[in-house]
DNA sequence: ACAAAAGTGTTAACTTTACACCCATGT
DNA sequence: ACATGGGTGTAAAGTTAACACTTTTGT
């Protein structure tokens, strides 16, 4: 074992789930299938690992082709099973990328034909095992979201705090008492008021708040 | 992306750090390299993925020729830096196995000079980037160590509470309560005492427990 | 004026932490 | 008898959970 033994290739994909947080809505980037098999259908970003890149540099490749560049990303689960595709075997190591709402829509601009933001409570439909993907990066999440990181990143911009509650619920899959969250959440003292508030939505305007530079993050805990 | 592009296959290997605890001391499994490079120096058990099996299914095999089998893993972190191994580029999906102590001996038998079990502080020198891999499987327990289920795995014969603690300590990386540790520990009811004690210790005979058969761990939180 | 969503405080239950002395065995 | 490690309870501090009414806007 390690020494002297059978050995075969492989072909390896790096694969992005990449998420963003719009008006308290957590999103995924898909891209379109226009080939078969699962022509149509939706596919996280992907790309094959040459000899000469680590898979987070073929993550970073990715996201040079997406239009992005130095975004926030870590390691997922690895998808090995022989059948998963019906084309070739393909080991798929999956990486969770995050990016703030205002970051997103900068290089991407609009939804188009080709790739767009999806809601992950309605997806559309997923090519291969596209979806467990999805669902085990969100299931990653939930345990990393209690030291706030996460939130920080996906919320650099302004943001109110039923927003970023709504968030917090999708990826936790439960609701939180309102006052209970915003009690815990300003006593840390990491946002602060910007002065201005949501404008033309329904019911009493929220405070836009945004996080405090200069604060460090010190794995403060929610939840 | 995903579709049409530079395809290069990539020799990836399964990896496994298998750990018990022995008296209140982690252990992982390492093999001796017989072969230069690094001849001498000590690695994980590790397996090239063939065609016809998932990287789960690698690990099986791993954990046969090991002599064992029906052992708890759950994946790590996949190391790909392109230069890590000096002979050949391979990408290494690593695993981390939990297994018993009597269980491991049954199997096992004595420590030889080809493999053995060595205490996480006290590691031997280490081929490859091997130790980053144990350093890595440490840290995702310790994230992990909270819901008990690990050890239910680690302990499910006669322990001692402070053996337990110890352990949990290890994980931790901090000492804890002893007080404070069985009282949470015994509120719990997961365990229950044989009726057996330690003989021929120093100090005064610790009371040996095991962890009830009916009772599901309900992800219980400790810490 | 009404509907819709945001904002706000208090109390009880529970959890966590801190802490010091006695006990059972081997030498 | 002494050294070694195991076993035990209580109280204060902190955290979490539960709960209902008022405010600000758009229509």
């Amino acid at each position: 074992m390690g020494e002297s033994e059978l050995r075969q290739k492989n072909y390896v994909e790096s694969m992005l789930c990449l998420l963003q947080a719009t008006h308290g809505k957590v999103k995924v980037f898909l891209m379109r299938k226009t080939k078969e098999p699962y022509k149509g259908y939706w596919i996280l970003p992907t790309r094959y690992i040459t000899h000469d890149e680590s898979a987070e540099e073929s993550v970073q490749q990715i996201l040079e082709k997406i239009g992005l560049e130095k975004i926030y990303f870590e390691q997922g689960k690895v998808f090995s099973a022989v059948e998963r595709m019906p084309e070739d075997r393909v080991i798929s190591i999956s990486y969770i990328g995050l990016i703030d709402s205002v970051t997103a829509q900068l290089y991407q601009g609009e939804t188009s034909l080709e790739y767009g933001w999806f809601d992950i409570d309605a997806l559309p439909k997923i090519a291969y095992d596209h979806h467990l993907v999805i669902k085990s990066a969100i299931e990653q999440l939930r345990d990393k979201i209690e030291s706030l990181d996460i939130l920080k990143i996906l919320f650099p911009s302004d943001f109110t705090l039923p927003e970023i509650q709504k968030v917090c619920e999708q990826i936790l899959g439960k609701t939180l008492d309102r006052r209970n969250f915003r009690k815990k959440f300003m006593q840390m003292d990491l946002i602060e008021y910007t002065g201005y508030k949501t404008e033309g939505t329904n019911g009493r305007p929220a405070k836009l708040y945004r996080f405090k530079e200069e604060k460090e993050l010190v794995s403060t805990s929610m939840f």
